[in-house]
Formats: C-alpha cells, sequence, structure tokens
DNA sequence: TTCATGGTTCGATCTTAACCGAACCATCAG
DNA sequence: CTGATGGTTCGGTTAAGATCGAACCATGAA
C-alpha cells in the first residue's frame, strides 16, 4: 500500500503457465520464433501473441523481426535473474511434494543459465576456480589472477576477446538445483561459448540443457583439475 | 512444457496486488500480523487470511503463533532476494512510465534489504569498502581483510560474533533503485545492526526505509572514509 | 461466566483474463 | 496475379480466483 516498484504487475505476467513457460524456454539465451514459443507453451499462435505482446509491453522480451519471422529473446539479464530467483524458490517448494522430480537429470547436471554454465558441472567449475585461486580481487572488483588468465588462454579466452562494458566480469549466481553459486558475469559467458567451441558439449535442441559428451566432460574436468595442457 | 521447477506456480502467488503488498512490507525481515498485514495490503481480515494461508502454504512465510495473535515474515533470504530481484525488473519498466516515481525519496536513499542496507548509502558502503580494501578474497571466498576487520571492530562487529554457519560472509546484492551492488551476506547483516545499534539511523515504523539521523549520517560517512574514530 | 478481540472458514458474487474460432495483414514463392 | 505460411487482431465464451458478509473458533480479560 506505499512505495517501492510495483512487483504485482511483472510477477503476474510470470505467473501465467503459459508465458513461464515460453520465458523458461528462452532461458537459453537464444531467439524463438512466435510459433515455437506457441508450441513450447501449449497454445494456439492467436493465444501465444497475445502473451507475448505482454511480456514485450513489459520490457521481459525483446523482438527482432526478420521477414515474415518474428524472433522473440530475453530483454536481458536482469530477466533471467529474476527467473532463477523464482526457480529456486520453486524448487524448494516442490523438493517436499513432488519428490525432488529428478524429471530432467540432464538438466541438473548441466544447464545455460541465460549466458553461463549451471548445475552440478556448473558449481563445481565455480568451487575449482576459488580453491585453485583462478579468481581474486584486484583493486575494487573481484576479478581474474594471473594463474586465471593462464588457465583459461588455455581455451582460447583471451583477455582482449572479453568486452570491455561496465559488466562484472566475475559475478556469482545463485544455483537452483543445487542452492549454491556458480559463475556468471562475462567470463562466465565466455567459458560457456569455449565450452561449445571445443566441442565439449552441445546445445541440446529442444532444452536449456548444456550436453557434454564423455570424452568432453573428461577433458573440461582435467582442464579444471589444472592437468595437462 | 518440459523440465524445471513450476516458476509460474509462486509467480502467481507474487503477482496479486495484495499478496505483493504483504511481502514488500515484511522485506525488512521484521513480523507482522495478520490484521497489520491486511491493512498493509487493503484489504478485509478474512481476504488477508485467504492470502496468507497461500503464501504459507508455498513456503514463501512463516508463522509464528503467539496467544491470539499470528505473525508472519519472510520464510527466508532466498525469498528476498527474488522479491528484489522482481523490483529490478518492475523499476527499470516504472522508469519509462511514470517518470521514475520519487515516490519515497528516503526509500532511496537507504534502507533495509531484508537484513542489509541497501540504496544510495548501501551502495556507498560497498564501493568504499571494495576500493578501501576491506574486503578481499581469502582462499576460496569473498571475505574481510585485515584491515576490514579492523574498521569494523570500530564499530562493535567482532568476528567471533559473525555466526559461523554456510551462509557467506560477504555477498553482492543488485540494488533495484540503483542497479548497482551493494553487500549483503553476515558482514552486511551485522552492519546493518550496528547501524541501528550505534544510534546513527532508525528503523521507519511503516516502512523499509532506514532513517539516519543528519549526525549518525556524518557519523557513517566518517566510518566510510577511515577518518578518525 | 460473559464480552471483546484477533483469525479463520464458508458461501455467494463478480471481475478479470486466458482461450480459441475466424478474419485479417504481411512476406515469400511461384 | 494466386496460394501458402507466419503473425496479429477481434469477439464471445468460459473458468479461475479475489473479494466480502456472516458465522465460527480461540485467546484473554473481567
Amino acid at each position: 500500500m506505499k512505495e517501492g516498484p510495483d512487483i504485482s504487475r511483472i510477477a503476474a505476467l510470470i505467473g501465467d503457465p503459459a508465458r513461464a513457460n515460453m520465458l523458461n524456454a528462452l532461458m537459453d539465451k537464444r531467439a524463438r520464433t512466435a510459433g515455437e514459443l506457441a508450441e513450447e507453451a501449449g497454445v494456439t499462435k492467436q493465444t501465444a501473441s497475445s502473451h507475448l505482446s505482454q511480456l514485450l509491453g513489459a520490457d521481459l522480451l525483446h523482438r527482432d523481426v526478420q521477414g515474415r519471422h518474428h524472433y522473440y529473446r530475453l530483454a536481458g539479464r536482469d530477466v533471467a535473474a529474476a527467473l532463477e530467483a523464482l526457480m529456486t524458490l520453486a524448487d524448494v517448494g516442490a523438493g517436499r511434494r513432488l519428490r525432488a522430480g529428478p524429471k530432467d537429470p540432464a538438466m541438473r547436471k548441466a544447464r545455460a543459465c541465460y549466458d553461463h554454465l549451471a548445475g552440478e558441472l556448473g558449481v563445481l567449475m565455480f568451487d575449482q576456480m576459488m580453491t585453485g585461486g583462478w579468481i581474486g580481487t584486484k583493486a575494487n572488483a573481484l576479478s581474474v589472477s594471473t594463474l586465471g588468465w593462464q588457465r583459461l588462454k588455455a581455451i582460447g579466452i583471451d583477455p582482449e576477446h572479453v568486452p570491455r562494458s561496465r559488466r562484472p566480469q566475475c559475478r556469482t549466481c545463485l544455483d537452483w538445483s543445487m542452492r549454491r553459486y556458480h559463475l556468471a558475469g562475462s567470463i562466465g559467458s565466455a567459458v560457456l561459448d569455449q565450452i561449445y567451441a571445443q566441442g565439449w558439449a552441445r546445445r541440446d535442441t529442444a532444452s536449456r540443457a548444456v550436453l557434454f559428451t564423455a570424452n568432453g566432460e573428461a577433458r573440461f574436468r582435467r582442464w579444471l583439475d589444472g592437468a595437462g595442457r
């Protein structure tokens, strides 16, 4: 009845199952057409169109029009962060009720959290980087150490390639399935890019799951252990 | 249409204006009776009761029954974090629409973000601590430096008094009004406690605003500058 | 015990908004 | 041009849930 931004407006938007499914599908940062999202949500084109225009109006989505295709994607990291925070809550609640649904083990093992790696392997990576001293505070921000850059260069991540925006290089992000932190920020994003580029894993076409190959996972773990080249 | 926790359930809960107002009112970590929350939300007792039982059932709230009073409070930090993330989104959207409502300047200057300080002064504090080297990474976690402890002791925060739980000592939290980071974690919580204890500020009885006295703010800023005791 | 107060439960009303059929608009291929 | 495809707009229907009056239950005071 007083101050603060109007939470309920956007929460209500996310609160509809159809829209929530659409947003969830977009959590991998890729863009989808209206038709794809309609199928994702299990509704007709008309209904989907209505939902999408609402999400667009609330700045939760961006739209790119290419020819007769309309591509929708999340408006930004903030949106992904809010969705992830909600998932954390939903997962706890569901834990008691639906017996910790092992619905999609692949998702819990590794998935894209917008632009960086989450799940068991995401948390593992963050822990290793911390204990291994890849990350430290230089001056006034959590950033990559000399050792860290050395290790990152081994998979092709260069200081020059990391965009010099106001975005922090390293950030932590709370993982809904693990309830522990994993690495976000521009470095987190670059690492996920390289995981794909190195062929260690590929995107699932349908979900946010990051599908590591057996060999890829082994090489990823070796990289984290600092062994080998 | 696939995996992941059911976001929409809890988002829908937060999506009702009455419930959102209740949750917002509880963001200062204090508990309120059902009646107080009913007034806060602008609904009758009956309606409030219905809302509260829903929030309770979804584990967003805890209830303490004392005599004939039922005290409700946020279930935990995760809930506060999710609400804060939603506020960030809502504030951006509202920025264009409602011309950055200076509704409550006191809230933007300083407020309690669950258990720690947010707003302009919260962000200022975090920046000062970072640039001043109060905070650094020791071993595997962002923590307080020797200098930092020295400064914290000056206002009565001792390593022994900070609970040794699994909760990180230092965490960052995205500020919805500033869109920058401020200090959370057990240290952030302890500092806010001391801000009250030192008499630098007092809680607003009605909102989350942290009301600094003129003198209190001056002393707080001096403390951050590291000047004098 | 009786009364007052704080909360919850029940039932009925009423508003909101999700949904789809149908029509319409734009792009692209022939 | 015609036909096909991808999206949006419009209208009417329908289902969900927020709301409150009234009754009910529990605690505490007299």
